[in-house]
DNA sequence: GTAGCATTTAAACGACTGTTTGTAGCCTCG
DNA sequence: CGAGGCTACAAACAGTCGTTTAAATGCTAC
């Protein structure tokens, strides 16, 4: 193709292997699941060998995990950060719920805008991981997600003093599924109706609707 | 094995052929995932010949079919019929968001007490298709759905007036997404914390505070 | 230039995939 | 009895899968 790549063959094309095997996996992994995705399709699409990827990452396994955790870790890591601000600046006086969830979804938005197109991709990539049976992926995620979710839940149970452990259990529980899905199927709006408007390129409308959502949600009385 | 199975080889061993396909499937698809189940991890396990599954079925797509109409069917028109009801019932006056959001969850629940275990895999089931990236399983989503989004949409709409149809249509795909997600990973709710208090078996429960959850998020203001 | 390293490449590996085939068994009906 | 229709079965089909191998390439440093 030569497409636009003027540079010195080591710079591009090389270190390029890798980082277009990731790319390409992230979307492909996005679009047809993780054991629907083949080495094959991935390598073919990025136009690199099919032993690259074996060479790069070991297996196709480890593969997966590179993807998440390239993405991954730095989001959950805005979140933690976004809360601990807000927690410094409160000087121990408990958060209100809204800024609490919008530390939690609102970090999502920001990854979206700050890589444009492929940081949309890769959440609903995590969305689908979220429901995925494989236990590799599942593993995966709880040792990303240990840490974030031992921090909101101590900032949830200082926002609502009157919830039982348990109920904020599962209400944190629902808020993560919701969020998931919301990312896994943002264009599977249209199955419920014919609703132009529902754009879903408007990431941020979308995330606002939804933390309004799940405050209220998390609020409910009893 | 030969447990309990006394009756003649034709009522028990050819008919239960197609049944225990069904069933194992079921399972296996939600252990697994859909492309992660192969055929003969089917047979196998229901201890049938492997060409079975086409004889009966024609192929793995048609399969899975069978596996989701033969539960969907009867869940999603226990929820129109349950809302139906309601509707007559109020003679025209707008229901309230608890009722209709009632008759949308319980019927869950109510099919997984009938149908006791296998209700329950069938549920989680249901939450691992909503993401499944597989156009086939989307699109058989789409129509079994059809009518509950309809139905349940007008009634929603009219419990509340001063919302927005943007908003009702994104409230109700974040419900959509809720649910499925619960369904989905009850047992993974040992991810968010080590409450031992949160048995996954206690579905009721969990629904209830499910269904408080959401009626409180479609509430929310503005 | 050449040794040494990292990377790319084509080809093959065995295992597994969904599906099809031909045959054999069983039951019902004539 | 035998014909005919389902159903079950073992075996094979042509592909695809992830992974491995060994040779070839490009690059850096001596």
């Amino acid at each position: 193709m030569t497409s636009a790549s003027a540079a010195t063959p080591h710079d591009r094309e090389h270190h390029d292997t890798k980082a277009r095997i990731l790319e390409v996996a992230e979307r492909l992994f996005m679009e047809h699941g993780f054991s629907s995705t083949s080495l094959r399709m991935i390598t073919g699409e990025a136009k690199v060998n099919l032993a690259s990827v074996n060479y790069h990452f070991g297996t196709k396994e480890a593969l997966i995990e590179a993807v998440f955790t390239r993405r991954l870790a730095p989001l959950n890591q805005e979140r933690v950060n976004q809360l601990a601000a807000m927690e410094a600046h409160a000087a121990g006086a408990p958060l209100c719920v809204a800024q609490i969830v919008d530390a939690f979804v609102m970090s999502a938005l920001r990854l979206g805008e700050n890589q444009s197109e492929t940081g949309t991709v890769f959440l609903r990539l995590l969305g689908r991981a979220f429901s995925d049976p494989s236990s590799g992926v599942r593993g995966l995620l709880a040792k990303q997600y240990g840490n974030v979710v031992t921090r909101f839940k101590r900032a949830l149970a200082k926002a609502l003093p009157d919830l039982l452990e348990e109920d904020l259990v599962w209400r944190m529980h629902f808020m993560f599924g919701t969020m998931a899905y919301t990312n896994a199927s943002m264009d599977a709006i249209n199955l419920i109706a014919s609703c132009k408007s529902a754009d879903p390129q408007d990431q941020a409308a979308v995330l606002h609707r939804l933390a309004k959502f799940l405050v209220a949600g998390l609020q409910a009385p009893q």
